[in-house]
DNA sequence: AGAACCTAGGTGCAATACGCATCTAGATGC
DNA sequence: GCATCTAGATGCGTATTGCACCTAGGTTCT
């Protein structure tokens, strides 16, 4: 995941935050890759790099949580048409599960005021 | 973030997810890095890397988000205690309602019965 | 004494992931 | 022809990561 970059932002989503992304946004239907670079920089989430997005589509046909096929029935370049595919909805779900022993976890510490100095640095 | 292993599993969380792990960790109270590998380990969300903790722990010192100081108090070999700082705070703050957005557009997505098709693969 | 083990932090290296720029190629408009 | 948009992909230098290994203080057992 990209780092700080100098101040207190988080980076972009990228990994496992990004192959989960994508995963959800194909639960319901097909999608391709340069639509799927679109609509997640419209969903403001951060700015998306091209090249992660098109090589993390390939990773996840690669490890089958995704398939696809080429798609020449509209005008222009062919398209990419990926699907999720079972494994990937149980990716998704398990991820959704850690996300949010992840976040509840945070969320136990931020809550628990100061039990001990509550130092303020 | 670590990628998939040939299965469905989510890998572990690092990268910026690490981080706001061990920020967490270190609201309220000082801790040392052997101390945060054994509980994090502990607390179930998958086994961490020894290394990966450790350098996670010296580049938030970098980036401010964490102080140390080194404590010779106790017998056996010193320990690198560290503190959260306000930046870390902030981080850690900015970071749950980036997981906010996330999990939440997940969901979002987990739960809109197919509209069109509800292929089941 | 010294061997074995635990605590505590750290490093070296190969593999992977990432951001950015660039490239190919079809289609459309001028 | 030439510019532009769509669509996918790659090359390259850097950053992260997992794994194994190392240093060093301390305790226990023999």
């Amino acid at each position: 995941m990209s780092e700080q970059n100098g101040n207190e932002t988080p980076g972009q989503p990228t990994g496992d935050m990004l192959n989960a992304q994508l995963l959800a946004m194909l639960k319901d239907w097909s999608a391709y890759g340069y639509e799927l670079v679109q609509r997640l920089n419209e969903m403001g989430m951060g700015h998306y790099n091209k090249g992660s997005i098109y090589r993390a589509l390939r990773q996840l046909e690669q490890t089958g949580l995704v398939c696809s096929i080429w798609d020449t029935s509209a005008s222009g370049p062919a398209r990419r048409m990926y699907q999720l595919t079972q494994p990937g909805l149980l990716f998704l779900q398990n991820w959704l599960a850690l996300v949010d022993m992840h976040r509840d976890m945070i969320q136990r510490f931020l809550d628990a005021a100061g039990r001990q100095g509550n130092r303020e640095d």
